[in-house]
DNA sequence: TCATACATTGTACAGTGTACAACGTACGGA
DNA sequence: TCCGTACGTTGTACACTGTACAATGTATGA
């Protein structure tokens, strides 16, 4: 028994059946041993945690930053990020922006994304804020687009089919008069995605608000040619 | 006793002691009830929650929007939405985008913060899109700045002593050749600010990038004087 | 006065993380 | 070869969670 294997099965337990399921004692089972030889390797449940995080940073992909524009590259980095967090839903209950567990993982993680920041021309401190922006943006993204997955999930009704039951109930109680935007903009919203909420469609939208954001901040404002 | 003080009493709870003190036991006995006559009252905790949400939603402030720059306005939904999540922390751990809690404190947040969008020009869909992404900033935020203050008061070491106190083994565990980035960049991060995160400076790029963002969508692109 | 309905309650269960003490065993020194 | 020590492992136990269930009180309408 090793540490490595207790984090490589608390790996399996938490994304096959949520964060919820990485008990100590479903562990020790997993692995063959008794609840308390758990502590054996890891001094408490939070220290398992961090290293679980550590783990699949570690073993996120770092293809090099061929690409010219920064859009592009920053663009993967929000993708990548998309996937781990797609692969690994709990990571968005568990994951600290502040005192990160600063392990290998980590830091290769850090260093690599970073770099995609390489040529911007951003100072130190904006480049560190740019970055935990982006990271940002991904996270917030993936937390809503988990718990609307798990929300039709759960209740075994669709997203579409809630919407549908609920949309005239709501047109009842709540007149157009006293709530005339929330009404109109909601059921077009509702109407135009098929559902509350479209995650692709949020994705795509909040990336581009993000990278133009951003581009302000990097693209210098276009000083009409005397500045 | 009635729903309203059981809310109340659990938003006092959840305010001074955090999310995880909101117990069916020390809720009843804040109230002066037995455990089970929680039940009477709502059929679970997850209703007990919806129902504290809404009632936070509710007692926001709702100030006519009379600034004639979007700007101004969407800095004012920020940082209501900012002052909230301070006020109420575990909204942070609550909140759920899709399938919100339809109450009326709900229906009034959104119709109000909806109307702050009113002539920016944009479509129903577009302006449902641009306040979810603004809100989405504001939480993640919050979520940031929230657990690095638990950090700090958790573990009784302030965030600055921790960088301190951490920065030179971070600096001879991880060789500035392997890292060169994640070092220079974290540690002047870290210096600049005094700790490993500022909340109110990354509060300011955030909003600032946030809005340059929307502002693409919303002040078409200047098409120089001729489109 | 009585039946009924309902608010309230204590008890109980299956869970959680982990403190504690007991146990088996492997290993260094005589 | 024998033994003391140290350590990995384990079962039990505790305080805690949400809530199902059955029993108890109590108020109200006939």
């Amino acid at each position: 028994m090793s540490v490595e294997q207790l984090v490589t099965a608390a790996l399996a337990l938490a994304d096959e059946q949520g964060l919820a399921a990485v008990t100590t004692r479903a562990l020790a089972e997993k692995v063959g041993i008794s609840a308390m030889s758990v502590y054996t390797y890891v001094p408490g449940k939070p220290e398992l945690l961090d290293l679980m995080v550590d783990a699949v940073y570690l073993a996120m992909p770092r293809p090099s930053w061929r690409s010219r524009s920064w859009r592009t590259r920053l663009t993967r980095v929000a993708e990548s990020n998309r996937d781990l967090l797609r692969a690994h839903p709990w990571l968005t209950e568990v994951a600290a922006l502040s005192r990160p567990p600063l392990g290998p993982g980590v830091m290769a993680k850090y260093e690599h994304e970073l770099a995609a920041y390489d040529g911007t021309g951003l100072g130190d401190v904006d480049t560190d804020a740019a970055l935990s922006y982006l990271l940002g943006f991904v996270q917030a993204h993936c937390r809503a687009a988990h718990d609307a997955a798990r929300a039709s999930t759960d209740s075994a009704v669709s997203d579409a089919d809630w919407w549908a039951a609920n949309q005239p109930i709501l047109a009842r109680a709540f007149d157009p008069e006293t709530y005339p935007r929330a009404v109109r903009i909601g059921s077009a919203a509702g109407q135009a995605q098929g559902s509350a909420w479209d995650a692709d469609r949020a994705w795509r939208f909040g990336l581009a608000r993000t990278l133009d954001g951003l581009a302000a901040l990097i693209d210098r404002p276009p000083a009409p040619r005397g500045g």
